[in-house]
DNA sequence: GCTTGATACCTAGAGACACTAGGGGTAGGG
DNA sequence: CCCTACCCCTAGTGTCTCTAGGTATCAAGC
């Protein structure tokens, strides 16, 4: 699957996965691989830009280290970032739920 | 709801709507919004080229008339665009799937 | 008769964001 | 010594939606 389909929801992603601890960005793409059943693999060159804009709005927040020798920036949820993903969530949700509507397919069971 | 927000899956929804019967775009423009409940309400500013697209690209062809005097472009979906509509509706379906599953949020009752 | 709003179509230019295709390094195994 | 995995970054491109205009007909209100 590529980033292309999730344009502009990626963001949302980004901010579940590090919501659940701080993260390198190999180790978030590596998160959304494994967490998606291989799904998504995006390429490095959409995430790290996608992770420093997000920094420079404030939702994310970075630290330079270093781990065997190797420069690593790790990513934490901003207050600012916590507050963003749940209503970011919950409008894919109504966005998700409107387009099955209208194409007529349903992904999962109804029950009424 | 922008069509920022359904960037990439705009297709899916103008087919959807043309699969039903030929329609003109100020009708398409309205149906999305009357299927929606209002959340999606498009600018024409986007269906229009969005439309143009689709007939070059083989999925919708179009036929000029003129109703009261006005002139009009009724689109009507093509056997490509038919047999392009229900894999997109699926493929849309796992990537929400998948979005849901990684985010955590569940805006469908689970069944087991 | 004139204006306003709804109907109906179109385009140019701008901006956002993911992609491709590179670049830079370290560490370890063959 | 080379290749792969690990790890970060950027420039330029392309696609798609948005804004903001334009054109034209018709009905209703004044």
């Amino acid at each position: 699957m590529r980033a292309e389909v999730l344009r502009g929801h990626l963001d949302l992603l980004l901010l579940a996965i590090v919501q659940d601890g701080p993260q390198h960005g190999y180790a978030i793409i590596e998160a959304l691989r494994e967490r998606s059943d291989g799904a998504i693999d995006l390429p490095d060159g959409t995430v790290y830009p996608a992770l420093h804009r997000l920094e420079s709005a404030g939702l994310l927040s970075s630290e330079r280290s270093h781990v065997d020798g190797r420069p690593r920036r790790t990513y934490s949820i901003t207050s600012g970032g916590k507050k963003a993903v749940a209503p970011k969530g919950q409008e894919f949700s109504a966005f998700a739920r409107v387009v099955q509507n209208i194409v007529g397919t349903q992904p999962w069971p109804i029950t009424n």
